[in-house]
DNA sequence: TCCTCGGCCGAGTCG
DNA sequence: CGACTCGGCCGAGG
C-alpha cells in the first residue's frame, strides 16, 4: 500500500531547495527534456538529453525508460540492440542463462556489484527454490519436504533459542496442529516425531495452555521443536500465497479499469490528459502481496517540469511546490504561488468518478482526509478488490538533499546500483497530515506533496539480490522477501484482533526489512534453509526500532516512521513480538488450525 | 513442467 | 515524424 507510508511530522524549516537547484543538466529550458541513448552509465546522463518541442506524455517517458536502461549499457534484455535479436536470442540467451534478467548480462552497475565474501560462519551451500530437486538439503519453500537435520543444525546456530524455557501454550498448539488429521503436509514434515506426539489431544484454546509443558518437556526435544518452527513458518508461507486463478481475475479486471481510465483522462480531460505510463506499485506488484489479491496501487504521473520545491516541515518528507514556468498547465492549480496538492486531487477525484459511471461495478470510496488515493472497490467473484489510484508529480530531478544520507546500499547492492536509483526521478503524492489547516511559512498542510519513492522500493524488492544471480534460475535462491511476508503478516494478524496497533503498518515492516538488508548485506546471511533464524532476526530487529521508537525513512533519515505512535504502543508491539518469537509463533499454529 | 502476469522492446499503423 | 497499438519475449511466481 501505498497510503500506508505514514508521514511523520517534524519541526518546520525554512531551508528553501529549488529541484533546480543542482540540476541535472544545464539545458532546463522550456521545453520538455528527453533524454537520448548514451552509451555510458552515470554521469554521463547529464549531456544525455535532447530539447523536444512538446510530447510529455507516453512516448517522452518510454524514451525515459529505454535511455536508462541504454545508459546503463547495453543492457537491453539479451543485449537486444538490432534487428536481429529474435533469432540471435535463441542462441544466444541460453548460455547467459541466469545473467539475462534485464539484460544483467553487459550491465555495468551490476555485474561489478560488490560480491563480499560470505562471513564464513555459514558454510552449508543454499539450496535454490528452483534446483532443489537436485541438492540434498531439501530446503525448497515446498512444506512437503522434510526438514532435514542440516537444517536444523543451520538455525540451530543462528537463532537464539528459548526451547528450556518452559512457559507458555506453544508445545500444545504444536502438538495439536500435528495431531489434526487435515495437517497432512506437516504430518509428512513431522514423521520423525509422531509417535512422541500422539498422545495428545486436541482441546480448545483454555486447556491448550495447561497441556503446553508435558507437551514441550516431555514430547519434544529441541531439534524436534526447531523442525517444526520451520514447518510453521513454511506453512504460513504457503497460505500466504496468492492463487493463480484469483490473481489472473484480479489482474484482467483492474488492468481494463486503469486502461480505460487512462485513455479517459488523455481523451476527455485537460488537466490530466497529460497522464504518462502508470506505475504499478506496492505489495501486489512486489510479489509481497499475501493472502489475497485485494489491493492494487498506481500511480498515474504527470510529469511537473520547472518546479521549486521547499520543505514543508523538518522531516524532509513534504514539499510545497511552485511552477516556475509561466504556461505550465498545471498552473490553474495554484494558489498563492503554490501548486495545490489538495486542489489538483480534488479534481482529480471528480474526473475519476465522472469517469466509474460507465463501470457499474466499481464503487468508489468516500475520500479520507490527507489521503493521496483515489480508492474504487468492485467485487471479483467472492472477494472485494480495492485500487487505490494515486495521483502524482513526475519530477526529473536530482532528489532533495534529505534523501542524501539516505539509500544505504552500497554495501548490499553496491555503488553503481545506487547511482542509478539517484538518477531515477521521485514522485511527489498529495498527501499531508492531519486536517490541513496547519499553516508552516504561510503554506497550508493541505497544499503540500509527500516525496516517494516507490518505484525504487519496487526495483529493489525485485532485485535484491547482493549478487545478480539471487533467486534467479540457476542462481541461489534467499528468504528475504519470505522473511517480510511473514513479518507482514504477523502484524496483520496482531492488528486484526487489537485496534489500538492501526498504526503500525506494512510499510514499517518493509522499512525494516530494508534497514537488515544493508546490516545483513550478504545473499548468505538469507539462505532459505536458515528461513527461521533469519525471521528471528528481522523480528529481533523490528523489535529494537519500536522499543526505541525510531525507526528512520529508508530513503529520508529525518523521518522517523515511529514519531506519531504513542511510545507505550510500541513497546507493547514489541514485546509481543518478542514473546511469539520465543515461543515458536502460536499465532501462526492458531491461525493454520483455524484455516483448516 | 507449464502457465499467467507484468515489464520491456521493436515493428507496424495512423494521422 | 510523432503518437499510439500490438505482439513477442523474458523472469517471477504459482
Amino acid at each position: 500500500m501505498l497510503l500506508h507510508t505514514l508521514a511523520q511530522q517534524f519541526h518546520s524549516s525554512h531551508f528553501i531547495m529549488s529541484c533546480r537547484g543542482k540540476p541535472r543538466t544545464a539545458e532546463n529550458h522550456d521545453t520538455n527534456l528527453k533524454e537520448v541513448t548514451s552509451t555510458s552509465p552515470g554521469r554521463l546522463r547529464h549531456t544525455a538529453f535532447e530539447e523536444t518541442t512538446k510530447k510529455p506524455k507516453k512516448q517522452g517517458q518510454q524514451t525515459q525508460k529505454k535511455s536508462e536502461e541504454k545508459s546503463d549499457g547495453p543492457k537491453t534484455r539479451q543485449g537486444r540492440t538490432t534487428q536481429d535479436q529474435q533469432t540471435q536470442k535463441k542462441s544466444e540467451e541460453k548460455p547467459d542463462g541466469p545473467k539475462t534478467r534485464q539484460g544483467r548480462t553487459t550491465n555495468p552497475f551490476t555485474e561489478k556489484r560488490l560480491d563480499i565474501p560470505a562471513n564464513g560462519t555459514k558454510a552449508k551451500t543454499c539450496s535454490t527454490r528452483k534446483t532443489s530437486m537436485e541438492t540434498t538439503t531439501g530446503d525448497d519453500t515446498n512444506t512437503k519436504q522434510k526438514p532435514k537435520p542440516e537444517t536444523h543444525k543451520d538455525i540451530s546456530k543462528t537463532s537464539p533459542k528459548t526451547t528450556t524455557k518452559v512457559k507458555t501454550p506453544k508445545a500444545t498448539l504444536l502438538v495439536q496442529f500435528f495431531e489434526d488429521p487435515t495437517n497432512a503436509e506437516l504430518h509428512q514434515a513431522a514423521e520423525i516425531k509422531t509417535h512422541t506426539l500422539a498422545a495428545a489431544k486436541p482441546t480448545k484454546a483454555k486447556t491448550r495452555a495447561n497441556n503446553a509443558t508435558r507437551g514441550r518437556t516431555e514430547a519434544q526435544p529441541d531439534g524436534a521443536e526447531d523442525r517444526t518452527v520451520d514447518c510453521i513458518l513454511k506453512k504460513t508461507l504457503n497460505k500466504l500465497k496468492i492463487k493463480t486463478k484469483e490473481r489472473s481475475d484480479a489482474a484482467r479486471v483492474i488492468n481494463d479499469f486503469i486502461k480505460h481510465l487512462i485513455k479517459y483522462l488523455k481523451e476527455n480531460t485537460i488537466s490530466f490528459k497529460e497522464v504518462g505510463e502508470p506505475l504499478r506499485t506496492g505489495s501486489y506488484y512486489e510479489h509481497l502481496k499475501i493472502s489475497n489479491p485485494d489491493e492494487f496501487d498506481i500511480m498515474l504521473p504527470i510529469l511537473a517540469e520547472r518546479i521549486q520545491i521547499e520543505p514543508f516541515k523538518m522531516n524532509g518528507a513534504f514539499y510545497s511546490v511552485a511552477l516556475k514556468r509561466e504556461m505550465n498547465p498545471l498552473k490553474k492549480f495554484q494558489q498563492n504561488n503554490i501548486l495545490s496538492g489538495f486542489e489538483m486531487l480534488k479534481e482529480f477525484r471528480k474526473e475519476v468518478k465522472t469517469f466509474a459511471k460507465g463501470f457499474s461495478e466499481w464503487t468508489m470510496t468516500s475520500k479520507k482526509t490527507g489521503c493521496p488515493a483515489v480508492t474504487l472497490t468492485t467485487l471479483v467473484e467472492t472477494t472485494t478488490i480495492s485500487l487505490d489510484i494515486v495521483l502524482c508529480l513526475q519530477v526529473n530531478s536530482h532528489w532533495p538533499t534529505f534523501t542524501d544520507d539516505g539509500l544505504k546500499i552500497e554495501q548490499w547492492l553496491g555503488d553503481k546500483v545506487k547511482q542509478k536509483y539517484k538518477w531515477k526521478p521521485y514522485y511527489l503524492v498529495p498527501k499531508y497530515e492531519g486536517k490541513g489547516t496547519e499553516e508552516n511559512e504561510g503554506v497550508l498542510a493541505k497544499d503540500v506533496w509527500r516525496i516517494s519513492f516507490s518505484h525504487v522500493e519496487k526495483d529493489i524488492m525485485n532485485n535484491h539480490g547482493s549478487k545478480k544471480t539471487c533467486c534467479e534460475k540457476s542462481g541461489t535462491s534467499c528468504c528475504r522477501k519470505d522473511c517480510l511476508k511473514l513479518l507482514k503478516y504477523l502484524l496483520h494478524l496482531r492488528k486484526e484482533k487489537d485496534s489500538s496497533m492501526s498504526k503500525f503498518c506494512s510499510y514499517h515492516a518493509k522499512t525494516t526489512l530494508l534497514h537488515a538488508c544493508c546490516s545483513k548485506s550478504k545473499d548468505s546471511d538469507w539462505k532459505v534453509s536458515n528461513l527461521r533464524g533469519c525471521f528471528e532476526h528481522l523480528l529481533q530487529e523490528f523489535e529494537g526500532h519500536l522499543k526505541n521508537v525510531e525507526l528512520y525513512n529508508f530513503f529520508i533519515p529525518s523521518q522517523n516512521l515511529l514519531s506519531d505512535i504513542r511510545q507505550n504502543r510500541c513497546i507493547t508491539l514489541a514485546n509481543w513480538i518478542k514473546e511469539q518469537r520465543e515461543t515458536g509463533f502460536p499465532v501462526f499454529q492458531q491461525d493454520l488450525q483455524d484455516t483448516n
